[in-house]
DNA sequence: TATGAGATCAACT
DNA sequence: GTTGATCTCATAC
């Protein structure tokens, strides 16, 4: 069995649709700190609950900039949420990472967080870029170089699909996914 | 176990 | 002035 192939240009340079299920499972890393992707959400300008939704302004501006790319905003005034840049099929699309499965930089990762369960670590779209130190400085930097690496999952999760989370508009959408019945889910997938 | 408030800021009405 | 791709802590059942 090969080393997992590192993730390039051309694979988010792809619907959100197949990304965001493809990303689950998958290594993500920055400076060192992360570890499997465990739950994702697609957002899709054809949507309003999509920032890209009502175009471009100076927040989501790497939405509409080249795939690949991370899209780092700021939630709620407190927390950063990271999301990955797809292709974008007419506008932007990107896919939020919502979850971390910690296997590297675990003690780096406590340190930032300020908990040491390992289960809190990295499960929410805060909780995950406080834990591995993302932050509006990394707004559009490449997901194919450093301090990002990210990795081709070694096998396939089962994979739950559901309604996305904390969203009132386009709510009924079925655009999470997730590993099924993983601990490190923000919440747990209802089937 | 479940619900609610507070923190805090960019976008939108 | 209100809302939101959130999290934590407090208080209530």
């Amino acid at each position: 069995m090969a080393r997992p192939l590192r993730l390039n240009r051309a694979f988010f340079a792809r619907s959100v649709h197949e990304v965001a299920p493809d990303l689950i499972g998958a290594l993500f890393l920055f400076n060192g700190a992360g570890g499997r992707v465990v739950e994702v959400e697609a957002y899709h300008h054809t949507e309003p609950a999509a920032h890209s939704h009502r175009g471009m302004t100076e927040r989501n501006a790497v939405m509409f900039g080249p795939p690949g790319h991370a899209y780092v905003y700021r939630s709620y005034g407190m927390h950063w949420c990271v999301n990955v840049v797809c292709e974008h099929e007419g506008s932007a699309s990107a896919v939020l990472i919502r979850a971390i499965e910690p296997t590297q930089g675990i003690a780096a990762m406590r340190r930032r967080r300020g908990v040491s369960e390992e289960r809190l670590l990295c499960s929410g779209p805060g909780r995950l870029c406080q834990a591995l130190g993302i932050t509006r400085a990394h707004n559009g930097l490449p997901l194919d170089r450093a301090p990002f690496e990210l990795r081709a999952r070694p096998q396939t999760p089962d994979i739950a699909v559901g309604v996305r989370i904390g969203i009132s508009k386009a709510a009924d959408l079925p655009w999470r996914y997730g590993v099924r019945g993983s601990p490190y889910l923000s919440k747990p997938f209802r089937d």
